[in-house]
DNA sequence: CATGAAGTCGACTAGAACGATCGACAACAT
DNA sequence: ATGTTGTCGATCGTTCTAGTCGACTTCATG
């Protein structure tokens, strides 16, 4: 799985929205600063947030960004969603959605069961979570676990 | 997660070659017909199959692939590996060399997270397990629950 | 009510990756 | 020696990635 520039961004600057007050925005100057992002890129991924609902915005002075629901309803799954599509596709299409011939034909539900393991996380952390700084508690047992920590 | 035409055919490809008789070769033409994969496409994928020692090649008449090792030690894992790097990866760096500032300081240990769920399935499940159309148990398991055959 | 500090939106771009295709060459069973 | 098969690198059009840019709209404030 990679997660693009993009999605990391994205994650990253719902996670430090999430961290201020809610209904106060924040400017995207302040955020691009905060998390590193560079300023023109981080306007386009604010607006596909926003064009998914994720984000609400101000306009003028003393506007700027805001999330549109409480960070405990936003999950890592959503905002992912927002900027690239599906959680998990092969070739382009939906895992269930495929078939195939002869020695290969369980392999949709290797996929299917990817899928279901990858939402597994991504569905379970909230925004959040993530300005908290606290994961759910099996989560965390899954990322203290050093094997998880091996490279490969 | 974005499973490409070239790893989606390597699967079924190693599928396939784990289906025939151990030693023995199969022809590219054949693998190409089974598995409807475009011949010439098949031919690089092949290639980095043998780079990474996966696979075997006999020139000449008769001549064909074969599985380098047996069947049962080769995970799906590996096969991905092989054709396109590593399992997960954050804007082409590995999830444990991450670091982020402010609210997403624990992002890494979700990235890490996804990834041991990941392999939890993909470095579970052996060529030999696709090719006699048996997943291991909680593979199955995983893959059985409607909700994971649901979209999004 | 004029300013100017903010967000909005679409166009643009350089470079890489994707998904192949092709052709010249090497090996080897018969 | 022949012809079938694999080997390998070059090429290629398209799409995606990761941005940049600039004209335009809002609107809090003085």
């Amino acid at each position: 799985m990679r997660i693009s520039a993009k999605a990391d961004y994205a994650v990253r600057a719902m996670a430090e929205l999430a961290a201020i007050a809610p209904g106060q925005p924040l400017k995207a100057e302040s955020l691009a600063a905060s998390q590193d992002i560079p300023r023109n890129f981080l306007d386009n991924i604010l607006s596909e947030l926003r064009a998914s609902g994720l984000v609400r915005t101000l306009r003028g002075p003393e506007g700027g960004s805001m999330l549109a629901r409480p960070a405990a309803e936003i999950t890592v799954a959503e905002v992912l969603r927002a900027v690239e599509g599906p959680l998990a596709a092969v070739r382009g299409t939906r895992p269930e959605a495929l078939e195939y011939p002869g020695a290969a034909t369980r392999l949709p539900e290797v996929w299917v069961a990817v899928r279901a393991n990858l939402r597994g996380v991504l569905e379970r952390v909230t925004l959040a979570d993530l300005a908290a700084g606290k994961l759910p508690a099996d989560i965390a047992r899954l990322a203290k676990d050093p094997d998880a920590w091996l490279p490969h």
